[in-house]
DNA sequence: TGTATGACCCCAA
DNA sequence: GTTGGGGCCATAC
């Protein structure tokens, strides 16, 4: 589809992600509108300007924990972030039912 | 046009 | 808690 419509409207759900709390993939992509386009939110966020403002790292898979490998920068960067942000990581991972937005 | 891959999600054993 | 399989959609080659 490449809907930019689509493209913006999950920026702006990622963007609405209040500090402090983590949404998941599924949770973007259903409030934008599509329940099934979890890996929509993944493939779209992987391909942003590394300029963005989006808070990117406040998206986390179903899991409660980063998606891709923790060797990667945006790994490091996003617990780093979250971290500051009062999201305390537990083995990698974090509490959903704590941190997860509403 | 078709195949392969991916920062995913859900369910069952 | 871990592992395996199936399904979803979009992108890249």
């Amino acid at each position: 589809m490449s809907d930019p419509a689509l493209n913006e409207m999950i920026w702006q759900i990622v963007a609405s992600i209040p500090p402090g709390k983590v949404a998941t993939y599924g949770q973007v992509a259903a409030l934008a509108g599509c329940p099934n386009h979890a890996r929509y939110v993944g493939s779209t966020l992987k391909k942003l300007p590394k300029d963005t403002t989006l808070p990117w790292h406040r998206v986390v898979n179903a899991k409660g924990e980063s998606s891709f490998p923790k060797d990667s920068d945006g790994y490091k960067r996003q617990l780093a972030r979250l971290n500051d942000e009062g999201v305390s990581f537990r083995n990698g991972k974090l509490s959903l039912s704590q941190y997860g937005w509403v």
